[in-house]
DNA sequence: CCATGAAACTTTAAGCTTGAAATAATTGCC
DNA sequence: GGCAATTATTTCAAGCTTAAAGTTTCATGG
């Protein structure tokens, strides 16, 4: 996913964007693994649970956290399952619904999220450093019409 | 890598700005593998190898695969292995250099992959068909001098 | 020569990822 | 109530991914 158009025509410009965008993701994807694996001994989809669950002190599903993060369900079970065991993640069995628990961070969790999530926004701010302010919101801008626009897709 | 900024303040923008892009290319991404498993029966990996090697008629070496590809040596190793078996890509020993092999195409590998390829072009217009084709140039040239910024880093 | 170190590649262990099959619990319909 | 369909989750097999360690080959200074 990662090499180029093989000659012009109608269409190139979108593969090309494409290439682009990839490329740069996993430029940075790679640089920031590499830190968290450095400075926190851990990786990006440990960290991608934890941001999530981060902002929902109530809660969520297994199937919430797949559907937000993005990846399959049985995906998720096994990141967690990790976490579990390393007693930053608890799940909560419900009462209502015996099929689901709920998956929340521990205060062990919180506190070491925090202080990921602090050097984590840092060296995205240094990665990012070279794309102006203003560029970013005008990206970031697309980025999100192009989201809501799939979102709406038949 | 993929839930939002927490608050406001400076460098959020840029926090903003990379769930954004990895948020979106995550969404294409996932589209274009599970295309490529249900139309063609192969993956993204593989799929990435052969389009490096179908602009390289002449071969290319695993080092420059990997660095071409973004990943590491022992992941091109085995994606290579199973195209081999697969009779789509051969690794020809050199005369010159023992420790290396030229990876090249196979006829049947040639072919397989434009038929793919021109399937992967016609979706990515399409997925990114609510990118006007002026975002699509004004975004590409944004991404392509942050490329040549990361490149020129210390 | 030839030993030492560098280079190209493979192997390995651990973890991530998917899609599909299996389990378990709930809901809805008669 | 009871049974079929649905929903939430886990398990599984296969493949992808990395970093680190191991192997083979090459280059080169003594």
């Amino acid at each position: 996913m990662v090499a180029g158009p093989t000659s012009t025509g109608p269409g190139k410009d979108r593969l090309r964007l494409w290439i682009r965008l990839l490329r740069a993701s996993r430029t940075i994807e790679a640089e920031l693994r590499e830190r968290l694996k450095k400075e926190f001994d851990t990786t990006l989809p440990r960290f991608d649970v934890m941001a999530a669950l981060y902002r929902s002190p109530e809660g969520m599903l297994m199937s919430d956290l797949s559907r937000f993060l993005l990846v399959s369900n049985g995906n998720v079970t096994g990141i967690v399952d990790r976490l579990v065991s390393e007693g930053l993640v608890t799940r909560a069995r419900r009462n209502g619904d015996r099929r689901t628990s709920m998956v929340r961070l521990t205060e062990e969790g919180s506190k070491s999220f925090a202080a990921i999530a602090a050097a984590h926004e840092s060296w995205v701010g240094e990665l990012l450093g070279t794309v102006s302010e203003d560029e970013a919101r005008r990206l970031t801008g697309m980025l999100k019409s192009f989201r809501s626009n799939w979102e709406g897709r038949e």
